[in-house]
DNA sequence: TAATTTTAAGTAAACGTTTACGGTAAGCGC
DNA sequence: GCGCTTACCGTAAACGTTTACTTAAAATTA
């Protein structure tokens, strides 16, 4: 069995409130116990059990994570994020992957308030409201990561994605391209669909070009479906000079079905992707993107959890355009 | 406060013991109070205290996972696996970011040791003593991945990284290559580094090849790393028709310098990978690679861990070399 | 019907901590 | 020498469960 604080009591002849006062560095024994106490400690290799701690303390250190997936570029960056913000300040963190499956994800989070979490980060995941509703039962602290929610008022960080994407749309726009299509996501989803297709169409709306809807392909935000649209673009609109991709990834897509059809890019068409994650610097060309501070949105975000400070206000992050080689300048 | 077990016994006038009856499916009621337990608790909203559970049963249903870094791509893949199974075994799965840190996974293992994990899993990691007793003094399941012990008799899960490295090597040599050169990791590294080099030379010496210490440059398994290599390589052996690298990264780095020195793949140059990561089949041209099955590794080291079978026994999984478009046949 | 077994339920100890409270001895001021 | 504070430390309750043991009633058997 492993070595109680009540062995470590019986062993140097002190009472158990002794050994856990020590423990917790509060006061009230001498330098002279708190040495022999130690010496035990170390002697039978005792350590404190934090289930019965938490189960008195009503305080686990242990927070819970949800992300539709947990192996995409964005979510492993925000994770480390998260988990290096968390070790910091002494957390644990529960990872759990939802497939964005709303069975598993109710499962998550009664198995996180079973478990007694201290605080509970949703990311990219629209918050229904079964969710929402569970989460308000737990009385523990939430934030959000790369989406929000209307209905329920929980603090968010994200970057603002409209604007973000009226810039990429502008900045294709400002190196003199005229015929722009865009790889979007679906227009159901209100997080990183439809703002991002709506920047797109204000940019064009604001330098007057021609906006058809034969210019949006819709994917879903992963590679293959970069190709897929990449190619019905082409198929429908070939005078395209350039193109806005939603997510880093579909970019790669396209970046791919253009080097299949023999399309160079950035000489033939322009590509500016979204993200930037890893990948973006490693693609051939390097990935011209708009880049979302995913790593420090993850450390924020546990640094928001915990915050003592009363209210917490939601954060718009800055995002802004990295300049690599899949956008040409023309004329 | 939140609702306890006893909230709900005095609610539906029984007894403590009942409701845990009912909730743990022991017998002992009759259908009548199970239905009337089961409404308070649907009621006011109760929820189990796995912190207080854990405290009795010693039994978390939580483990931990080392990994040095969560956020490269064999880590991602790696850790769906595991959490896939794991969730369904009903485990919560902690991650455990050493960053390759001594003192950090000292920490984390002292961590995971007081928070009473069920069992842990080691990635990727050379398992130092200091760790090695950590683990041992806990008494639990521990199992390693991608990764061996030699000196604790430790259940391990990976692929035979020298025969791979061979493999891969006599794969190149096959499409008549003659100058194959390497990118390796560090030979320290005993694990994914010294194996698959002495993989690589040993095909070399079986086929009557050239082998000189030119010919393998050391990255760390890095893109950038992968970069440096490729320009190293050609510097010293500017007659090498093909490159095996020990990581998918570091063939991306590699592509990514023949394309900036307008060096063709694989028409001027052969290049196979390792790992097959997700980004292999994104590259242009897609990367011919060894693949692990890294998330079946993951899914079968959580088994492992919770196998109720006695005595585990270490598995080698099988690779394979998927053909992909970077390597070309000369003669 | 009486004896016996089975079933439904309650009581209380245990899990390993933290912590409020109390007690004793020492130190101090007068 | 007496009262008071302070420092050191022990006792025991509490945290929310599970579970061994007990008990009373119901069901079964003879």
């Amino acid at each position: 069995m492993k070595p109680t604080i009540s062995d470590v009591a019986k062993k140097a002849g002190v009472s158990i409130a002794t050994v856990s006062r020590i423990l917790n560095r509060l006061p009230g024994y001498t330098e002279e116990t708190r040495k022999a106490v130690l010496n035990v400690i170390r002697e039978i290799g005792y350590k404190p059990n934090a289930i019965a701690r938490g189960l008195v303390k009503k305080h686990t250190y242990t927070m819970g994570v949800l992300l539709p997936n947990i192996s995409s570029r964005l979510a492993s960056a925000l994770l480390k994020g998260i988990e290096d913000a968390a070790h910091r300040l002494g957390y644990s963190v529960i990872i759990c992957n939802t497939d964005n499956d709303g069975r598993r994800t109710v499962e998550y989070l009664n198995v996180l308030a079973e478990k007694q979490v201290d605080g509970i980060i949703i990311a990219s995941e629209w918050l229904k409201d079964a969710y929402g509703e569970a989460l308000l039962a737990m009385k523990i602290p939430v934030v959000l990561v790369l989406t929000v929610s209307y209905r329920f008022q929980i603090p968010y960080i994200k970057v603002d994605d409209k604007q973000a994407a009226y810039q990429a749309t502008k900045y294709l726009i400002e190196k003199g391209h005229k015929e722009i299509g865009m790889i979007g996501g679906s227009v159901q989803d209100i997080i990183a669909g439809l703002p991002r297709i709506e920047g797109y169409k204000q940019a064009l709306a604001d330098y007057n070009l021609t906006i058809t809807d034969d210019r949006i392909a819709f994917g879903n935000f992963a590679y293959e479906s970069g190709i897929r649209c990449m190619d019905e673009l082409f198929q429908k609109v070939p005078e395209i000079t350039a193109v806005f991709a939603a997510s880093d990834e579909m970019a790669l897509g396209a970046l791919s079905f253009a080097f299949r059809k023999g399309i160079k890019v950035p000489d033939d068409l322009s590509i500016i992707g979204y993200d930037d994650t890893q990948d973006a610097e490693m693609t051939i060309p390097p990935l011209t993107t708009v880049h979302q501070p995913v790593y420090e949105m993850g450390k924020k975000s546990v640094e928001m959890l915990f915050s003592t400070k009363g209210a917490v206000e939601s954060i718009i992050m800055p995002h802004y355009i990295v300049e690599r080689d899949s956008v040409k300048k023309i004329n």
